[in-house]
DNA sequence: GTGCTATGTTGACGCTGTCAAGATAACATC
DNA sequence: GATGTTATCTTGACAGCGTCAACATAGCAC
């Protein structure tokens, strides 16, 4: 891809990222700058401006491709309705993996960051919603009320759990 | 306090918290700059130095104030055995309050920024775990225990309580 | 008064994100 | 193949940041 000699990249846009989601699990937000990005990549400084408008529209794309990754990890699990705990069991092992695996990715898909300081790109909040939308999805089609008090909503369902469980990722994570 | 010809400003360590305080609940972790601290203080850009060794033992500073805040929070939680439920929904209320009243306040104070990507102080890590063991002692105390089936450890019940409330927290703060 | 210490100052360095203007390559069209 | 358009990459510049070093001033103890 990166030849030595040539003008142009050829896919700066992938290697930005990749190097990006390096430097992110490597540093963590503080440590990713657009000028180290870009020299890692072998390219000048402005570079990256070709691709990503803004240095908080690259770290909406890094988010996003965690969204994506979550979302995968959300299909993949199955609460049955004959008997859904070995199936929520996985689900939360899996996500629990997925947040201790790369606790900078995941403060940047949660944190404050580019929800409130910077704003998020569309395509961000599609994902991310999506991703929400999923679960609160699959608990309903599971039929995970049938397991609990009656009238009990599965939006809440899903607020509270997931609430829940996003509690425990960050005291965990932050080390508190 | 700040007369304008003074050379001495005379309460500049004061000054810088407070006005610090007033910068992040405004702009955030990412909008608080010593040199723009040091210019509304009406000094020169080094002069904060003097008063904390780093800009993390500012943030430090800061978060520790709010861990008191919310020590005194705690302080005033009576969780009664007889019925402890009034006192808890208290107490949660208040918690939320705490939270949703600075944002950034309780994002520095449980945040990344400190705890992992910066060192947080040795007084400022002595307060947060004072903090939360009053938490885990008021628990016991109160004899919340005698509510919750038998062997429940308190210090279990605080872990999850609280795990549960900070992940609503975050959720409803970084607004996703 | 003399000297020590706390506090405040200017100057400088390297880092950052980002804009403007110009250079080069790729590609489509004639 | 020549031409023009567009995507990509370059250098130069600017303001802002945290922080260090060196120096200036004030306050306080003796």
């Amino acid at each position: 891809m990166t030849q030595p000699g040539r003008y142009h990249h050829g896919d700066l846009h992938a290697a930005l990222l990749r190097e990006a989601a390096v430097l992110l699990r490597e540093q963590g937000v503080e440590g990713l700058s657009l000028r180290r990005l870009a020299e890692r990549a072998g390219v000048s400084r402005t570079a990256p401006y070709h691709h990503f408008t803004d240095k908080n529209a690259l770290l909406c794309a890094l988010a996003e491709d965690g969204f994506r990754r979550l979302d995968r990890l959300m299909e993949e699990a199955d609460f049955r309705a004959d008997d859904p705990e070995p199936g929520l069991r996985r689900f939360v092992r899996g996500y629990l993996r997925f947040a201790c695996d790369d606790p900078e990715q995941y403060e940047l898909m949660f944190g404050r960051t580019l929800w409130k300081t910077g704003r998020p790109t569309e395509s961000l909040t599609r994902v991310a919603h999506g991703c929400f939308r999923r679960y609160v999805d699959k608990l309903q089609a599971d039929g995970i009320g049938a397991h609990l008090p009656g009238g009990t909503d599965a939006l809440r369902v899903a607020q509270a759990s997931w609430a829940t469980l996003h509690g425990l990722c960050r005291l965990l994570l932050d080390g508190i």
